[in-house]
DNA sequence: CATGAATGAGTCTTCATTCAT
DNA sequence: AATGAATGAAGACTCATTCAT
């Protein structure tokens, strides 16, 4: 008797939550977005929130799942290229690309609140292992190409290369004076010093 | 006249409440640190944390202020040193080993969750302005040696440098395979290549 | 589109609260009364409270709008009446016969602990002038027909009206052995006098 | 070897407390004004209080008894007048020049609210004792010689003499404009018209 | 006597989650 | 499926009172 659930209008539903989620954990943190809140930005009662998700946590894991996946899916679509060193080049400037929606630095931090909490930190674990298993090929490559360094074993650059993306989202979170468009080639200088052949 | 207000006395009990919260906000970031934990942590009443802090967060920017001091005081003892680019370097080993203390990385995290509250992001903004002015002097003078490079304004430098310890301070809590300690001399020598004088 | 609030089942909440609350401020006093208790007195538990007031403060200052709105109307009944001097007495009587709810005796003193505040003071402030707006009428109309003392301006008679009930209300309040019921008649004796032509 | 008690001192400093007792109480209300407030006025520690009353009610109680003992003095003070009707509007005259002191009012309105209270309750009612059978000899003597109305035993007279007295405080509390050195002269008219031989 | 630091019971208020409609 | 009213556990904070100095 009931309607047969409509897949398609399901995930809709879903990616309009994990949208919401995303702005008001960006601009309040995880503890002090209200689920109140994330629903009237999505535009449904608090209720229909708990058919989609069991609890405010999950909204958030489903967040990062989503964001690992979209970042693993770049790696797919890499996956003939020829240059490797390039890509490595267009990963530093794919990440930095996405900050150009405003949440995402708002994001990361929130999500650094919570990193005490077990499945937040195997959800990131997760999310870290996509970049690290996506990276890695292309760093080997380089390297066997010689064109980057030899004196660190890749797993460790590509480690460097997060934290240096890292302390990049970390920067535009601190500081209003900060500006990720001018700091764009900055970014990419600093990415080939960390990863050129020698140090001074 | 009776007993005298004790000021070593009390700024005693102000401190072990401070080292108790940065033990609870480094562990369950600040909004889920309570004030009973502090207080159990601490080994005090309730009523009392409320004799030295008016709110949670007074004793948040309280953690941030002494931070803040203890680097300036740093900064003041090196006012005399004659090789400025080792005063940089010294800086950067002093931040490095500031994580012996497992519980900075999280507070760090703790604190990123609440920069949205005015008060704590001006906390933030006057520890960035102590690190920025004391680098700068070291910075521009080791420009003048020509000892790094010439091609950035030192203030940007000196933001680059604070970027790349924020990144350092990140992936501790981001991953357990980051060994502090082993990583530090990788730490130096990203210091000398964001800085060295060309780009490969 | 689901169940449509129901504005009559909404009010009706809003009723048996402001009701509850009114039975605690009366027997406890507005400090003393505390949420837990008028959520007993409901039968409604602490959260639901707060969906229909924000504070304890907001839920005294509907019962006070109540009030006023109930002699408001009261006004608006007699405004084909004949004999003015016949509504005065009638005023009288009706807030008298007011007192039959034990509470509003407890409720009154209540109000005055907190008249401190701001808000509670424009309240019965706003209270206080459908009061003096309702009886300012029938007061010069009775002036006019010569069946009050012309000694005194309207205006001032009504403050003394309404000071009489004021003195009338506490009194049940203070003493056990004042009987409402029992005075009614001396309280309108009162009035004729205070209104009376000449002092003797 | 302690300091041998010095009864007038201690009497000084039990005043000075009960003084700023009256004044916080006035201007907070009992439940609303602390102790440290209370103790802040009066130029004492908090702990100093407790050498002196046990609880804060108890300050309460000392506040009502210094002002029965007042009213019961001035009673004495007044055992050979001769005219009894001038000693009742000398009385009035004496309870309105009371509210000079501008804490009187707000005081009143402050024990109201606690008036719940058993202990209070009945500090009250010895005051309200002490006044009625202060009273009472002069209405009866008043009686007598027809100078008030005798349709009402002197009892209920004295009764309602308080209830105008009550009303009297009471709108001091509730509006600005009504001034008290302006209705002195109506209170007294009003108590002539209250005791007069007939009622119109 | 005088002090004020320490205490913890008790209050208001928030918010994730449940469930009847 | 969608809603939002109802719930109550949990937390920040207040303040009367105690007591060591």
């Amino acid at each position: 008797m009931a309607r047969t659930i409509d897949p398609a209008r399901h995930q809709a539903r879903r990616l309009q939550i994990i949208d919401a989620a995303l702005t008001r954990f960006a601009h309040d943190g995880f503890d002090r977005a209200t689920i109140t809140a994330i629903c009237r930005t999505a535009g449904i009662g608090s209720g229909t929130f708990f058919h989609y998700f069991p609890t405010k946590q999950a909204v958030l894991l489903a967040v990062l799942d989503l964001g690992a996946t979209e970042t693993s899916e770049w790696f797919d679509r890499q996956r003939d290229r020829a240059d490797p060193l390039q890509v490595i080049v267009d990963y530093v400037a794919y990440q930095a690309a996405a900050l150009n929606d405003p949440r995402v630095a708002g994001f990361t931090r929130a999500v650094g609140a919570v990193m005490g909490d077990e499945e937040v930190a195997d959800a990131l674990a997760r999310e870290e292992a996509v970049v690290q298993r996506g990276l890695l090929p292309w760093i080997r490559a380089t390297a066997e190409r010689g064109e980057v360094r030899q004196d660190q074993p890749p797993e460790r650059l590509a480690v460097w290369l997060a934290l240096l993306l890292d302390g990049y989202v970390g920067r535009i979170c601190a500081s209003a004076q900060f500006d990720p468009d001018a700091e764009k080639e900055m970014l990419l200088d600093t990415v080939g010093r960390l990863l050129g052949a020698s140090s001074p």
